[in-house]
RNA sequence: GCGCCCGUAGCUCAGGGGACAGAGCACUGGCCUCCGGAGCCAGGUGUCGCAGGUUCAAAUCCUGCCGGGCGUACCA
């Protein structure tokens, strides 16, 4: 590619360079990148202004030289070079480079964007982690897709990833056993019997319904068995159908995780002990008040953190120190979790017990997404899970379907809050950013449909044959420009872990490519152009297949 | 109180050391003899929350303040 060829002359031209200016760095990383206006070029580079600290010299005299070394080392692509700004080396090439970039795309197909940036290094997502307990609600959806586009972009720069969902099942932990006994009450009262939920149970009406499938299944025969059998059956049940449900409404919004990993099966290898003893035994642990503690304020943390309790009972933090330490025992180099907002206050603890056992905080990557705000009839809808007050993901697929709203998940920074408004949804769906991406595909498929129809000498050429040196205009030369601009867009997005900034992508390439349907007619009169642009468009379709691939968001031929 | 996130166009948000700060929505006016008008073209708006500092260069980094959100359990 020649972003590649670019940076060697410019790094060969800096080396060149050093002979007369030693005291100079040479930068590790050119940084060459897409000027933000045509008129400053094709590619630029900020060297210049990097090393006039260095240089103690005004940028643009730095430039100057730089470019007199570039223009007697240079290479047939570069047309000319322009210092701009306060010191921008721009350069100008000629369009060899846009029809060598198309050719490679029609080439490699799906492949392109592709890279090997991670070397084959063994990621770990982990994502979405609802407690099985209540049904899955908009905000485990937001995380949902940011982990899963996240994986795919990680999978596209040569990383093996890996996503696991995480299930609180312990058996010990207090919220099963009242998840439990909220479920038997419904059971009862489905059968017009006086129970009640209890006060810190769970009063949603989904647990009605889990109740009304059991009795329809099972019948009232859990009705007259021992109280602590009949507990602990449901206590299984609620966790088996809960889990169950979130499986098939995960799946419905194209989310897939290759394991499902359960806390209990932890507390049951004894891995939880073993991490906690594992923790005593390096010292940074102690008791007081009857409990045991782990020294994180040696790694940052506010305060320590209680990992036995008084009675005995691990916290949340000591299976999650045995989970992740399970993580890394099953081989991943690097671990990536995607937390909702109430987990925030677990970050430097749990980073704080990883390195307290023994592994460099740089190999996890915890990061936490802002809450999702439903806006319905303009106002706020708050999820309250105990008060049965949520806002399921079912719902909102029921109403805006996938696309739009896993498109509409990933419109924003992870950092940033999200206001969905349901309405606005809904009632924009014709003037939809989704639909105007794939409106782009469908449109190219409709004309490659007309090709086939029309069996001109167009539909037959193989696109790889095609004299694309007709594509001229300014309309065809922006597009190819887009085109090209994937693979690092894709690099971008994985590396900074910044999966909205695809979306972004899709959008002006949908923009790009709808002005150049406005002002190219594709299957024109004169063949060796309409071959030309039939190749511009199937490379087109291929990018924005790979672009809405990535996002988990249909390509539709007709719409 | 302490920690993290956010404060950018009328609205929702990108940009997170570099070029005159961008996009969508909304608003106004144009564009269908011809591949799908779910489209295109044109129009303009900003004390980048405030105040200091670092730098050749700050919306971006640092400090303080103001406003909003979320955390801050021997809950999960």
């Amino acid at each position: 590619m020649v972003q590649r060829q670019l940076i060697d002359l410019i790094r060969k031209s800096l080396a060149l360079l050093k002979a007369d200016w030693p005291e100079i760095d040479l930068p590790d990383e050119i940084q060459l990148e897409t000027p933000p206006r045509k008129d400053l070029g094709d590619f630029s580079t900020n060297v210049a202004m990097v090393l006039a600290s260095q240089r103690k010299q005004p940028p643009r005299q730095v430039a100057e030289k730089i470019v007199a070394v570039m223009t007697a080392e240079s290479s047939p692509e570069i047309e000319r070079i322009e210092i701009a700004g306060p010191g921008f080396i721009n350069l100008f090439l000629n369009d060899s480079w846009l029809y060598t970039s198309l050719k490679s795309i029609l080439l490699q197909g799906s492949a392109f964007g592709k890279s090997d940036l991670g070397k084959g290094a063994r990621v770990l997502v982990e994502f979405v982690s609802a407690n099985p307990n209540g049904p899955i609600h908009i905000g485990h959806g937001r995380g949902g897709v940011i982990g899963d586009v996240l994986a795919n972009l990680l999978a596209a720069v040569g990383y093996e990833v890996d996503r696991e969902f995480y299930v609180n099942d312990a058996a010990t932990s207090g919220q099963m056993l009242r998840f439990g006994r909220s479920l038997e009450a419904r059971y009862f009262q489905l059968q017009g019997i006086d129970k009640e939920v209890p006060e810190d149970g769970y009063h949603g009406e989904y647990v009605i319904d889990i109740a009304r499938e059991i009795l329809d299944a099972d019948g009232p025969r859990y009705k007259d068995i021992p109280e602590a059998e009949r507990l602990s059956t449901f206590t299984a049940l609620a966790q088996e159908k809960m889990l169950e449900h979130q499986r098939e409404i995960l799946e419905r919004f194209g989310l897939h995780f290759d394991n499902w990993f359960s806390e209990q099966s932890l507390v049951d290898a004894r891995k939880v002990e073993e991490a906690i003893e594992t923790l005593k035994a390096r010292g940074y642990t102690y008791e007081q008040d009857g409990a045991l503690w782990l020294k994180s304020t040696q790694f940052g943390d506010d305060k320590d953190r209680v990992l036995v309790r008084s009675n005995g009972v691990p916290t949340y933090l000591a299976s999650d120190v045995a989970y992740h330490q399970d993580k890394f025992e099953r081989g991943y180099d690097k671990l990536i979790d995607i937390w909702g907002p109430d987990h925030h206050g677990y970050i430097i603890r749990t980073k704080a017990a990883m390195q307290a056992i023994g592994y460099s905080p740089d190999r996890l990557d915890i990061f936490v997404h802002q809450i999702v705000r439903l806006l319905s009839d303009g106002e706020l809808v708050r999820a309250s899970k105990r008060a049965g007050d949520i806002i399921t993901l079912e719902e909102i697929l029921d109403e805006v379907g996938r696309d739009v709203t896993r498109f509409f998940f990933l419109m924003r920074s992870h950092d940033s809050h999200l206001d969905f408004d349901l309405e606005l949804a809904k009632r924009e769906s014709q003037e939809n950013p989704v639909y105007y991406v794939q409106y782009a595909h469908a449109r190219i498929c409709s004309i490659l449909r007309e090709a086939s129809e029309g069996g001109g000498k167009a539909a037959q050429l193989d696109s790889a044959e095609a004299d694309l040196t007709a594509l001229t205009q300014e309309a065809e030369r922006d597009l190819m420009r887009k085109l090209a601009e994937l693979p690092e867009e894709i690099e971008v997005a994985a590396t900074e872990y910044a999966p909205h900034r695809l979306i972004r992508y899709a959008q002006e390439l949908g923009s790009v490519f709808h002005a150049f349907y406005t002002e190219c007619r594709v299957l024109c009169e004169d063949e060796n152009l309409a071959c030309a642009r039939l190749a511009l468009v199937r490379a087109t379709r291929t990018v924005l297949q790979i672009t809405l691939g990535l996002l988990g968001v249909d390509a539709p031929e007709r719409m």
